[in-house]
DNA sequence: GGGGTGACAATTC
DNA sequence: GGAATTGCCACCC
């Protein structure tokens, strides 16, 4: 596992991705203070799921960090999708749903480009 | 101490 | 689009 101070922070940044929005390991990490410790975010993640929303944390591409057949696969789409969040093929349309700090977490979704 | 691995990412070719 | 490299932190031989 990672150290508490990196734990905590990452874990916290999590938790306050809202609903319907998701984000990546990167910017988590980023914002936990490590800019390309994607890993360290996937480490927490691992080890600290429990009560953490780690279903909104996808990779940088917006695709899901697991292989289709990873039985946490279908469980992260489903807990998306439960949230509003439209999952095609494993991956999520970033410039939707992406969750940024700044915007209204209620504003109108901009266009999809898909 | 050294090398490999991991729910990843950015850069480069 | 893909493949290879390097960075990040902790863990396990």
């Amino acid at each position: 596992m990672v150290s508490d101070t990196l734990r905590q922070r990452i874990l916290n940044t999590v938790r306050a991705i809202p609903a319907g929005r998701v984000s990546s390991y990167g910017r988590v990490a980023s914002r936990a203070g490590i800019p390309r410790g994607g890993r360290v975010t996937a480490a927490a993640l691992r080890d600290a799921t429990p009560a953490v929303p780690w279903h909104r944390v996808l990779r940088a591409d917006g695709r899901i960090a697991f292989d289709a057949d990873h039985p946490l696969h279908g469980e992260q789409v489903s807990r998306l999708r439960a949230e509003g969040v439209v999952v095609h093929n494993g991956r999520v349309n970033l410039n939707r749903y992406a969750w940024q700090p700044d915007a209204a977490d209620d504003l109108l979704l901009p266009p999809d480009d898909t």
